[in-house]
DNA sequence: GCAACCCACTTATATAGACATGTGTTATCT
DNA sequence: AGATAACACATGTCTATATAAGTGGGTTGC
């Protein structure tokens, strides 16, 4: 009862679409407890009457409203409301110095050579102990100021000679866009935090043991093959993540 | 020409839905460089034809590949073809026990006490320096194990007497679902890298300066204004997160 | 009692066209 | 030459209808 008021907390009022007016009055409705989560929403073609639309576009607005998981259908029974939780944000990594890293960002290599894939190598990058593989490591600076020490192990393929026009690239656009090698990129990301050993916290100019966040990498061909593995270690104070809870 | 195979990774040749179909060889040609990034696609209506749909259905074909960042739509000019990039990746919080942190976890009530707001606290929840704040200690546990330490400030409303209802959550699950107060849950999540102060170590029976991962929230009301900031310190070694990279 | 069947209602997918709106080119008028 | 109008074509929204397919209740027939 009484203090509904609509909200409207964007400006959909007037000009947006109607699957988006629809989609925002839905999440308020789920949002406020008009919907309690767990609780079967009215079928289709009743809001489809309450609305004034047609289906499609009550299923716009519907889709969208699961994509964002705030509602769930089941087929033959019904639509749900249901409660975003914690667990379900995703974060965006961040970097304080801007928009994520901009073209300002320079990557230099600091060493390449062939290694022998040792257990660990060989098992990411699923190729057999022993094998050759070439081994990099780079640092990204920012403005003359290192904040990124990156290791990556690579798979060696003499038909590919993947490795020089990797080792022009200076600029970090270049290098994230494509993933690691010029193709489009596909691969597995996985980041933790860790305190800096003392090969990297040199390169970085930190001290021994400084914080750092850990994005481990592995890109893949459109196969699913594993090509390359590695870790970028991020100063952590320069790097964060974001993400926010409910609707918009 | 020659070898490009279909692939089909995942098994969407026979009985899914067109528009997925649709959507997975538009991806597959975007990937493969058939569609080489920033080039324009085909119109509608040609792949329309192509595909033998009606423009809904590559319509939303379309609308999902937008969503995933692979093609991106100008009105009046065409829909293009884009590369993701490393920031555009989704990270997932990710409990290395289990599916995130499942109902045997349990939260136990340090503290709790009223306190003045000081310069901070008063900024995050745009309350007024000094006014009356509510603050919490909590520790959760996983099996018997601590892992995580959680500082929250709340807003205190004598009128709505809601730390009754909050302190008596001893189940993360309830917890996590519901924000940090009933209702439904809104706010900004940021995620850190730190080393432990005392307080929180001796908490989790850690060494003073461990890793941990601090999770700051602000949860807010429906209005967006503030009513609860605080952060977890989750021990490093036992929280990860992970993301992809490309098509599914 | 119980299985089989039917029917009403649900979500979900697809269609074929209409219309709105933005863009760029081409032709026309001044 | 330069502004303007007309046009073709693009994306994007929406409708009204059809159909598939799953769920659950009720009836029928044995």
């Amino acid at each position: 009862m009484s203090s509904v008021a609509s909200s409207d907390g964007g400006n959909l009022g007037t000009k947006s679409p109607a699957y988006l007016r629809i989609a925002a009055v839905l999440a308020d409705r789920v949002t406020s407890g008009a919907y309690p989560a767990g609780s079967r929403l009215p079928s289709g073609s009743r809001l489809c009457d309450e609305f004034d639309v047609s289906p499609m576009t009550l299923r716009r607005a519907i889709n969208l409203l699961e994509s964002q998981g705030l509602l769930s259908g089941v087929k033959g029974k019904g639509t749900y409301a249901r409660s975003p939780e914690l667990g379900d944000s995703r974060f965006k990594l961040d970097s304080l110095a801007g928009d994520w890293l901009d073209e300002s960002a320079e990557i230099r290599l600091l060493a390449a050579s062939m290694a022998k894939a040792d257990e660990k190598v060989a098992a990411m990058l699923r190729v057999g102990i022993g094998d050759r593989v070439v081994y990099l490591r780079r640092l990204v600076s920012y403005q003359e100021d290192p904040v990124m020490y990156h290791r990556e192990y690579i798979t060696y393929d003499p038909r590919r000679p993947l490795v020089e026009s990797q080792l022009q690239l200076t600029s970090l656009h270049a290098f994230l866009e494509s993933g690691t090698a010029r193709r489009f990129p596909r691969g597995e990301l996985t980041l933790t935090a860790v305190s800096l050993d003392s090969e990297s916290a040199q390169a970085l100019m930190q001290p021994e043991g400084a914080l750092a966040l850990r994005l481990e990498h592995v890109f893949q061909e459109r196969d699913r093959t594993p090509v390359s593995w590695g870790w970028f270690l991020m100063r952590a104070e320069l790097f964060r993540l974001r993400a926010h809870l409910g609707p918009e």
